[in-house]
DNA sequence: CATGAATGAGGTTTCATTCAT
DNA sequence: TATGAATGAAACCTCATTCAT
């Protein structure tokens, strides 16, 4: 599906988020190795804790270094909540280069939910973290954030879009549905209502796809 | 309906979120107006710039009062976040004691829908609020947001599993497709992705709602 | 014991120290009545929490007064400690008029002793805030109370002397034996080794007055 | 004399008080010396101006630091409180193992008067701020140090005991008269009267200590 | 590369005192 | 005479960041 990933490539191309921190260190795989380390150690700690309550002390201490360490990596605090960002934003692209790979309307929508959802699983905490912490997102990475959500969403949409197309589908407004199916993902992972405390993964897709399809399905 | 009322009051009552706080005057009604008048104040602060960046000067200033006259009718920064759930919390509760007069399983869920987006746009900043600084808010207090979430959904729920049992709808999960109405709500106030950009309130109720009950009703 | 009064005068003259403070009120015998009134309520507290630990606040509540009262009688908050400091004053100067009826010099010291220490029995607050709070006195009020400490001592002083002279002692340092006897009456009040708690003060007064005089008689 | 010892070592076995104290460093020696050097520095801060007049800010300037650094070795302004108990405490503890090397009740007497003096005198501070601020030192070291005093009392009378089961003594309650000598050391570093300006420190400690034989020793 | 001591601006909070009512 | 809301200086403390070692 070469348009779409032309597509992303225009919009997402561009100087990569995590090259533009700053570093005391040559050997770019050491940094970006010790950067997604540092990072992960920092998100369940600012899930936890918030951001601003968790100190680079604590950061340093969960990752077993020392505070100068990570300021070898890092450049600031705050470049924590872009690597959680930049993190989520591969993935994402990542997740539209390889979704879609079936032309049919029903089974395309249905892989994508599905993958979707395993995406905002995996990544729970950043996805969190982009809810929770967006003043401590530079403005520039929040914009590159809403970019990629705007191509998720388009997403979804081409996909409903071409099943409407080909009658498939009966959606009155399908920027709308398209926005759905994206915030059902976020939803998972979000805890606040304990959705994981009475469903597995599995069942929440299964459920949240029949109730789509059966409100998307264009029956006469 | 009697009935829904006692089962509310029952798990609402309780000491107000708001008498716990700490003043130092004794003439309630000042207090509560005051306060009130603090929380409106400092909300909007709070959702610009988060409520860490937040300091209690630009608080005190935004309200055109002394720092101190802020701390005389609270205990602490804090507790603005608490009044500002308790807010959620009452609205809430008015709203669940008021909707679903109507005892037509499709009017009344239409009427919950559009009830609970009114609810949700006119407290837009609460929402967003107790979704991106719960660690700003204290435990205690985080259950009792929880408590009235978790009435509204079964709210949302009983309206469902009513019209499944009159055999006007047909719904796998009546708890998922409740809790779908709750996000719902909450996603019209998330200025995240614009939905308000390009679709007015009621266009979105109207939306939301047809795909909604295209998905629930029972087609035979 | 004319001689005694006058010295006494001629030292302690001067503006009275209650005098000097700031009031409101015109009413002389309000104002002191007050004042007593509110030292009495305030200085338990500074005992228990210390007086920067005493708010001006938790002060006026222990009066059932407003804040405002309590400030129509006192020009600040550090006047209550010359009110404080100004009771002992009245009392051990009253003291002094009355102590040593008697011309013998054995009868003479035993008495002093018990009405010292009774007197410091019952300032015990007196002297805890004079001992623990003197930061808090005004220089000026410090220099009235050392000259009326020192007036104390001179006074058992020259109890021991009279006695040396009558050749009933034999001590080495008059000065530092009625230094000893001034610390003995505060040590009681001292709570601190919990002397009271192992024995009364009638006993403490005994012991301590055999003591005294067994190292004092004169033997030959 | 190591039944004495080990009565002591018993009683004041336990967690350092000084350990309890938060720090960011983990190197103990450099919290400790500096430990040591901030308390040196602010205690006479403390004795000339009163704990809560005394800031931290000033604290830091008197030790040519950061406030920052200061707070690096110490949780809190209090626990310069717990160190300034702690040391008088630890000298407290060395001073009761070294004394008494001498059997003979007099001469043990006379040389435990004689250091206890010396030791207040080189600790003067510390027993003036013990006196003055125990509401600012927390309950649970004031009671460490109430331990210490208790046993150096008892250490007085043992000392007095011994000599009057001897019958070189002759004294009525060895409890209160070794309290006298406690508290007779302490007398000398209270600044209050003067003592010091009108006597040295070796002819208070020959008065002292011939005014208490003088009224011990038993005379057949 | 790594360490962690040091910095100090800036945050929250307290509280003596004033003054309009 | 009495009230207590309001003030705001100043206190304690945190923590992102730097830099000498």
């Amino acid at each position: 599906m070469p348009r779409k990933e032309q597509t992303l490539r225009n919009t997402t191309t561009g100087a990569s988020t995590e090259a533009a921190i700053r570093t005391m260190s040559n050997d770019d795989n050491l940094v970006h190795e010790r950067r997604q380390f540092i990072a992960g150690r920092a998100l369940p700690l600012f899930v936890r804790q918030g951001f601003n309550r968790t100190s680079v002390r604590e950061i340093s201490q969960a990752c077993d270094m020392s505070i100068g360490a990570v300021y070898h990596y890092l450049g600031s605090k705050d470049d924590i909540g872009l690597l959680v960002a930049e993190q989520m934003r591969r993935e994402m692209i990542e997740f539209m280069n390889h979704a879609f790979e079936d032309p049919r309307p029903v089974e395309s929508l249905r892989s994508s939910i599905a993958e979707w959802c395993r995406l905002c699983d995996r990544l729970k905490d950043n996805v969190l973290f982009l809810y929770r912490e967006p003043r401590n997102i530079k403005e520039a990475v929040q914009k590159r954030i809403a970019e990629v959500d705007e191509q998720c969403i388009s997403m979804f949409d081409k996909v409903l879009t071409m099943g409407v197309e080909a009658g498939v589908f009966k959606i009155a407004n399908t920027r709308l549905f398209a926005l759905n199916v994206y915030v059902l993902g976020n939803m998972w992972a979000f805890g606040r209502w304990y959705v994981g405390k009475f469903m597995t993964l599995d069942e929440y897709i299964e459920f949240q796809t029949d109730a789509l399809l059966s409100s998307a399905l264009n029956r006469r």
